[in-house]
DNA sequence: TTTGCTGCAAATAGTTTGCAGAGAC
DNA sequence: GTCTCTGCAAACTATTTGCAGCAAA
């Protein structure tokens, strides 16, 4: 089975454990956010259903996304431009490197983000619950096409 | 001369530089912003004008607090939990740690961000330009008076 | 059968914009 | 005097909610 079929039927079993209503709309929210290729938005999630359900409306999927998230199966990145994407297929903590020209999205195992943990416990004496980690920067393939600094105003 | 007046003075001398006009507006936001203790959002920052300058618009707060931020002066705090804040005392990127239960909010300094930086850049090959950290918890002070784990719903 | 879910439309919150007069330079 | 800035109100975007009918269990 693969990652993206365990996360669907874990989303189910959620919703089922927690005596929710398994109705073909919840199914179809959670196959795409377990998948989740390109991290979607709520408006996102709604366009790709337009075409199976002509009928679903943009508020059963906000109320559903929220459902899930609530039940801890869909990761929600608020990301510093005020955007919200949900990640059902990675539905922990996790770095997201953003190129800032593309917009294409890494999601890098770092292993120092355990050090940086134990460093905010040492100094905050905080006991750490979660977090989020963005960084932005320009991808290799977009520094290929142009060459960084090489876009000036008119001086 | 104090880090906050330094920071009034530094946005009010990049506004100059930019040729735009220096306005009552304009300074008293600025001076909220040079010390933004709280991290204030644009609707606080214009609650605390409603005393001195009961005219001030809250589209002008909003105006100045963009114009600010496009010039570097004031960093945008997008938390994760969809609230735009802004701080104009430390505009550059840096850790956030926030408490869950008091909203307490600290800054500490964290040597282990330097290597995560390295190990993004060697993993993604990314040139990094930016980065937001945001780390939720509960702090010593909310773990005493109510040790984490205490609180239950009905088994 | 029962209870929760959906679609619709209206409400709400946060932010942006057009415009005419006011004010900084 | 010129040109930007401000206040006001309306527009917009993203999200939430009330309600009546529908459907999963």
């Amino acid at each position: 089975m693969t990652h993206t079929k365990k996360r669907y039927q874990a989303i189910i079993g959620k919703l089922k454990a927690g005596h929710h209503k398994i109705t073909p709309q919840r199914m179809a929210i959670a196959e795409i956010l377990a998948d989740s290729k390109g991290h979607p938005s709520v408006e996102n999630v709604y366009e790709q259903l337009q075409s199976d359900y002509p009928n679903m409306s943009l508020a059963t999927v906000y109320r559903n996304v929220m459902l899930m998230k609530s039940l801890g199966e869909v990761l929600e990145l608020g990301f510093p431009d005020g955007s919200n994407r949900y990640d059902g297929n990675k539905p922990y903590p996790h770095p997201h490197i953003i190129c800032v020209r593309c917009r294409k999205i890494m999601e890098p195992d770092l292993s120092t983000l355990e050090d940086m943990t134990k460093e905010v416990i040492r100094k905050t004496d905080f006991t750490v619950l979660t977090h989020q980690l963005t960084v932005f920067g320009v991808c290799r393939d977009c520094k290929k096409e142009k060459p960084a600094g090489n876009h000036k105003d008119k001086p």
